[in-house]
DNA sequence: CCCATATCAGGGGTACTGACATGC
DNA sequence: CGCATGTCAGTAGCCCTGATATGG
């Protein structure tokens, strides 16, 4: 437990910076978009047409930067942006058909890098995995 | 599987931010050392006096960098910093007795957070998502 | 009028890249 | 000469503060 392999925040730290690292490098080759492109491009694709903050919110990034990225993915025109008329302070983000696309290209990556990563464990462990680390994210984000 | 909560590798890394934070805000109060500096300070203490190109390697950290961290660690006193005789490239970075001091009270901070962020899991659900991530980490890793 | 929210602009601290100097 | 270690400057991406505009 003194060790830092020993502290699970430390391995998780590892095998996540790892992981987005393999994902980030083959995303940039194929549908040509950048990490997180690509999760606002999923988010999207989730919640239908939102504002720039929910994305950021989603996301776990700051809303400035958001605004940057949003200008990548319309110059791209993987998305549209309109104002909300209902509340003219906020943009509605929508995926173009285009955006849907590269959204599934990207999807196809995502999937082949995952099972690559978690080869070393079976159905079973990933699934466990998955559920464990979830708890813990609902639980440390919802603060 | 399509949705972005639903890829373990995307959960994993709000994880690992969210945790990363949580520990460097702490560390930063009490022994008063950045999250990098408490982890060198630990694999120092682990593997005894070694070059700062394995401290590199074993922390994910570019070697450049860790250039700057020994030099502040070295300023701070908490290391010492000598030319390995048998290979004069080498540094051997070694912990002094208050960098001891300092990793100790890191420690301490750490396993509070840690309780505090793994508190949804049981104990037997701990254990099990430190095997299962270490058992990832090695494979890919080690590449 | 006052406060909160959504977006945007800019700057500061951090991590990665490429090049070099040195020793094997 | 090829390779490894340490170093440094430049670059790119992350995070935060302030400013503006709309809404309540």
């Amino acid at each position: 437990m003194e060790t830092l392999l020993g502290t699970t925040t430390f391995v998780l730290h590892r095998v996540a910076v790892a992981g987005r690292r393999a994902i980030a490098e083959r995303l940039a080759v194929r549908p040509g978009l950048t990490l997180w492109e690509y999760a606002a491009l999923a988010e999207l694709d989730e919640r239908g047409p939102v504002a720039q903050n929910v994305v950021a919110e989603a996301l776990g990034l700051d809303p400035s930067d958001v605004v940057k990225l949003m200008d990548e993915l319309l110059t791209a025109q993987l998305v549209t942006r309109d104002r909300d008329a209902e509340d003219r302070r906020r943009y509605r983000i929508a995926l173009t058909a285009k955006g849907r696309r590269s959204l599934a290209t990207g999807h196809d990556v995502v999937r082949k890098v995952e099972e690559a990563t978690l080869a070393p464990l079976s159905p079973a462990e990933r699934s466990t995995l998955h559920r464990l680390v979830s708890k813990v994210h609902t639980n440390s984000v919802a603060k």
